[in-house]
DNA sequence: AAGTTCCCGACTAAATAAGTCAGGATAGTG
DNA sequence: CACTATCCTGACTTATTTAGTCGGGAACTT
């Protein structure tokens, strides 16, 4: 329910196995689709993008590919989140989360509950690090054939 | 950015409409719509379909219109929207909130995360009754022209 | 009977999200 | 240098979801 687009969940994906990898030289983008089970072609159009979030950088040429700019403890699902939002209207009524306009103009009963939800959501993803979901990874693959 | 769908907040705020007015008799579906800024046709539609939630209650005719079957501090907003929610398809991948089908089954590092922003949402949800919403308007109200 | 209101189901339209594509730029390899 | 692998860009198409409409019917009140 927390109605997370597929677009952002491919460039949580995306960074996850990028941390998964790191130090192992760049990553090319059809290893990583691969992996996450992502189309190729549209994960480099996510993984363009986030190179404007300064937490990837990209290589071309034969042994080009992509890492990480920061240790995975230094990411936070919240800083990957927040940015792939970033780009549509900024002006939307934060106060009824309607993206178009509030008829109540922000003043509508409402208000403190978008926020507060609003707010729950965040200190999930703000509290929980790239780093923190390679570890949950592990103790899943613990104990399985 | 909790991405509520607009069908949802109309259905939120035609009761809390409901709730305002309560013991003042049916109240009719053009004046919600009037009240609320919400489309009338599209407000039929919404309120036909929350009868299915025993919620509320409608009667035809010349003095026709709708009810609150509970008092406004015994329903929470979580149960209104857990409601709106229902319909569509039940199993969908829980684990990644992708609606489709994941691609890991259920056992991907992301799924406790989910989860917990899932329980952050509707503690906040299940936590707010309508009436709660009704004395915060009142609040807003306090002091303005 | 007549007017008003809810009711139902199918329909259309608008918006958003998902995914594709062709062709170009850059970096190594032999 | 020619060659190949890789990222890059921006426009494009398609699919899915959400929003909203419509015509006509059924119940209730006076």
């Amino acid at each position: 329910m927390p109605i997370t687009p597929k677009k952002n969940q491919y460039a949580l994906r995306a960074i996850f196995e990028l941390a998964k990898h790191r130090g192992q030289g760049p990553i090319k983008i059809s290893d990583i689709a691969a992996a996450q089970a992502i189309p190729v072609r549209f994960l480099e159009v996510i993984l363009s993008q986030l190179k404007g979030s300064g937490l990837v950088e990209s290589k071309r040429g034969f042994y080009g590919g992509y890492n990480l700019t920061r240790p995975p403890e230094q990411i936070s699902v919240g800083e990957v989140l927040r940015f792939m939002d970033k780009p549509p209207d900024p002006s939307y009524c934060k106060a009824c989360v309607s993206r178009t306009s509030c008829p109540f103009n922000g003043h509508c009963a409402f208000a403190a509950m978008w926020n507060k939800v609003d707010r729950a959501i965040f200190k999930v993803y703000d509290g929980t690090t790239i780093q923190d979901l390679l570890t949950s990874e592990e103790r899943i693959h613990e104990g399985e054939p």
